[in-house]
DNA sequence: TCCAATAACGTGTACGTACACACTTATTCA
DNA sequence: TGAATAAGTGTGTACGTACACGTTATTGGA
């Protein structure tokens, strides 16, 4: 069903239509119920190909992330973007990324200076450096810039959507993970491995989740659980770790960010059998899951998360679509029994 | 770059260009190379929309699934197809429905009838029904029709896609996690619950793959795995089961299919504690892994391959692009802890 | 030498939509 | 009463592509 035989139907011409369709006014009313109705009975759906020739449109997305070096986390969702990227360019999508360091407050800054200037049509934020993401949003919302947000949440914000994960129950997932293979024993550590001075909200969220777990078990009492803060801008800071691993032989540790593979190798040289569980699918925990020194992993599709956020976008501003504002992502458990099709696996 | 410039470049007309592009001849060698050459040059691509627009063919897709109740496995598949559907039926992609009953090969021929009368310009498969989807392969080979397989693989298919899990592996995993709670328990139980008398591939390679794992354990002499085959058909096999369970009490439970709901009712009612572990997220699994009597389900994202499968004839017939010949879905590990987030997934 | 056949290339139209513009008729106000 | 305005409606064009068809130039055969 075409305009065109709409108009048929109710007898006026395409203009008419479409000045129903798109509610531009200037059509009598007894004319316009007509077409109303004719366009409901038909169930009329604008043919996307004919709307997409005519708008001819293009999007400028900006995606501010995390600069990363290969194989670090931040690489997969953006990887996760570009894939999109690919399926969606034909449609009048384009990204450009605008990085930053992680651990400075002014590089961040920078970026968004440099993604204002670029005046795009859209926003995907990774909101790490908490504070200033909030203060982005601000002024987004002021210039009618939309946005969406990736990884991890930000209070009352007023993005388009939030795409991400749920980073309290991922540790008690951890926990429960951890504890279901330690047969009984009972000293754990949490091992933190940090560029700053602050766990950042993810991180937070994960050690309370943990933590609530083990605080709800029967045997609760019997757990032992030490925080190790480990800090990376320390010259040795490998060594300490490795002196208070040897020291301390926890019965199980938990890493509650993708850098578990530091622990696993300190494991795997000193020949320490500490059950270990982390996050993250990255390049070098895969081989130590491979091996079985990291029990289990927990992901939570970063790939998938980068690759809904841009299409979040393809929704809102090409085909218009509703979207949905939040979307929390499943948090898989990987083992060595299952890693096999997790590796492969791009955004679905 | 649209091929009117193009032209202009190659001070040619559009119709040249055209011939060119589709290989249709009729131009003179050096016009040829000279337009190539700025085909390649101006890095052009066809504009989809105007491209869907003229062309403007819409394809028909029979999908041969098993009839299901509500809430049993197969309604999951379905759904992936419809949400594909919903969003692809604006690029000119339909889907009709075959139903057949699983247990009743004739119905699967009837239905196999009913399809090839359609004429649809593709076919999605699920060859529950081993013998006869290999019958049905060879027809629409002959009929140059192309088809998907999804669940489970045919060999020697020659499918434009195969959208599935590794059952085998499934096995392996689940036997890793059966083993993982067991605490020096060895008893063991397989629970095939069917409507027939063979065990259909699907359950035969979990069964494998279950077995497997254990016999390469050190200390796999321990362990005693007896397998309890229940036929659905008799009045009274709940009955037995539960005699069968009562009597035994097997340390840790394997159900190798999505019927492990069965087997937690009852544990349940009969208060007994073995581990279970089990297959798919359905309905009527949810709750018993909620209750924790269900350890663990291990999902292979039904709804997904439902959408990949249609997704990939969009691909195929509408944008042509190459699609992956094999899809293997990952096999999640679904318990209490991570449950929430797979219920409200739909297709990624 | 002329005509037919063929190679090479150009033109026109359709697809369905959005939007600018033109046109007709009715209404209002000086 | 005439002109200006508004309300309601129709027309034309553009978007980029595919494809049918028309046109021109070139060749070979009689």
């Amino acid at each position: 069903m075409t305009i065109k035989e709409i108009a048929e139907r109710a007898n006026v011409s395409l203009g008419t239509v479409d000045r129903v369709i798109h509610n531009r006014g200037k059509v009598a009313n007894v004319t316009k119920e007509k077409i109303l109705k004719i366009l409901k009975d038909s169930d009329y759906k604008p043919n996307v190909y004919a709307r997409g020739l005519v708008l001819n449109k293009s999007f400028n997305i900006a995606a501010v992330l995390p600069r990363f070096n290969s194989g670090e986390y931040w690489e997969i969702p953006s990887k996760g973007i570009e894939q999109a990227f690919k399926d969606l360019n034909q449609f009048g999508i384009n990204v450009n990324f605008f990085r930053f360091d992680q651990n400075d407050i002014q590089s961040f800054v920078s970026a968004v200076t440099k993604l204002l200037d670029s005046n795009p049509d859209g926003v995907i934020l990774a909101p790490v450096i908490n504070f200033e993401a909030i203060n982005l949003t601000k002024k987004l919302k002021k210039l009618d810039i939309p946005f969406s947000i990736i990884d991890s949440n930000l209070v009352g914000n007023k993005a388009i959507s939030f795409i991400g994960q749920d980073s309290f129950q991922s540790g008690r997932l951890a926990a429960m993970l951890l504890n279901s293979i330690l047969n009984g024993c009972y000293s754990l550590s949490i091992v933190s491995i940090k560029n700053n001075e602050n766990h950042n909200d993810t991180l937070r969220k994960r050690i309370e989740g943990f933590k609530k777990y083990f605080s709800e078990l029967i045997n609760s009492s019997k757990f032992h659980i030490i925080e190790i803060d480990v800090d990376q801008r320390k010259e040795n800071w490998k060594q300490e770790l490795e002196d208070i691993l040897k020291e301390k032989k926890p019965d199980g540790i938990y890493v509650p960010s993708s850098k578990v593979h530091y622990v696993a190798e300190i494991l795997d040289k000193n020949n320490l059998n500490s059950k270990l569980v982390g996050n993250d699918l990255i390049a070098n925990n895969i081989h130590y899951v491979e091996s079985g020194i990291i029990n289990y992993v927990i992901g939570q599709r970063p790939e998938t998360q980068g690759y809904l956020a841009l299409e979040s976008f393809y929704k809102h501003l090409v085909t218009k679509q509703k979207i949905t504002k939040e979307v929390y992502l499943p948090l898989d458990i990987i083992t060595k029994e299952n890693l096999k099709y997790y590796k492969s696996q791009i955004a679905f």
